[in-house]
DNA sequence: ACAATTGTACGATTCTATCCGTACTATCAA
DNA sequence: TTGATAGTACGGATAGAATCGTACAATTGT
């Protein structure tokens, strides 16, 4: 597994907000606000190695941890350094999507 | 000119973020929520047909409002819509921008 | 040792974005 | 009416994103 994240100083914005700005990742990312997950929470729409990629974005992006153990790979939102870097996005995104449908 | 805005019901989110996923897009935006401008102001980097994609990218997501007046095209931001739809979001994003380059 | 599970890596394909130049339209000013 | 200005539209080039299938690696359970 490449398993690159970014620090928290090497965050860019644009590319957070491009990694959030699709359908898929946008909702992957709310589920996972929800609480830790396996990538295979998410196979559905697509397929595994196409989860993959986004995965891989979201983590290029700063946006999730992955973290393996065994043969699963916990994934977590790095709410703090998104916090620390961009106040009040995170959370002006959740509150967004409940607000209407996309 | 093709002049379709979006109704503020109509704003999806990630067509959003996707829109202001872009440095040059970005910048844009950052400007123009400093005031009024016009199309011309922003052709340096890139050539007016480039300007043109990218208006045209903000306008359709909703983010920016274009109102032709003779010869030129005031552009504004869609303040009210967006923070009705998305609250915070932009408030965060160019708070975001302040602490450190992007 | 073997099979099942979980996920990555890679190559191919298709679709979309970015960017430019050129041609064009509309407005304004002389 | 002629010329300058501000911008769009279109076609084409290049690059990147999204998707899939297949092949592979690592771990776990039998």
């Amino acid at each position: 597994m490449n398993d690159h994240h970014p620090t928290r100083d090497d965050l860019r914005l644009p590319d957070v907000l491009l990694a959030l700005g699709n359908p898929i990742r946008l909702a992957a990312v709310k589920q996972i606000a929800t609480g830790e997950c396996i990538c295979s929470d998410f196979v559905t729409d697509v397929s595994k190695s196409t989860m993959t990629h986004h995965w891989r974005v979201l983590r290029e992006a700063g946006v999730i941890q992955q973290r393996p153990e065994g043969r699963v790979i916990y994934m977590s939102l790095r709410q703090d350094d998104l916090e620390a870097r961009f106040p009040g996005l995170l959370s002006a995104i959740f509150n967004a999507d409940q607000v209407a449908s996309g």
